[in-house]
DNA sequence: ACTCTGACCCGGC
DNA sequence: GGCCGGGCCAGAG
């Protein structure tokens, strides 16, 4: 395919992720072929739709972090991560949910 | 075609 | 632990 060949992959990954378990940006940019594409994975997230099978929320920041900004659906997904077992320290993500 | 921006990452100080 | 600078990809103005 065409140009989102790559993000098929990255969508696909996303996919494969098993409940309680989260990973980075650069992560999933990586399973997608695109090492360093970190930004562009945060794009193709980020435009995702809510109603999406794609476990969304279960994308963080390198830090553990969620970078969604509360305002803007952070809340929901922090919400989400915990209704899935995911535990948090504070704002960070404990470091065992860390790799899947 | 160029520039700016964005749910980013990494190495160096 | 923190701040800075460079690097990556795609889409919008």
């Amino acid at each position: 395919m065409p140009t989102s060949d790559a993000a098929q992959q990255l969508y696909t990954a996303l996919a494969q992720i098993p409940e309680g378990c989260v990973i980075t940006y650069g992560q999933l940019a990586r399973l997608a072929g695109r090492p360093g594409a970190a930004r562009w994975a945060g794009s193709l997230v980020r435009k995702l739709p809510k109603d999406s099978q794609l476990p969304w929320h279960r994308v963080v920041n390198a830090s553990g972090c969620i970078s969604l900004p509360p305002d803007a659906g952070g809340r929901e997904q922090k919400q989400r991560l915990l209704n899935e077992g995911v535990q948090f320290t504070g704002e960070r993500i404990k470091l065992s949910q860390h790799q899947w």
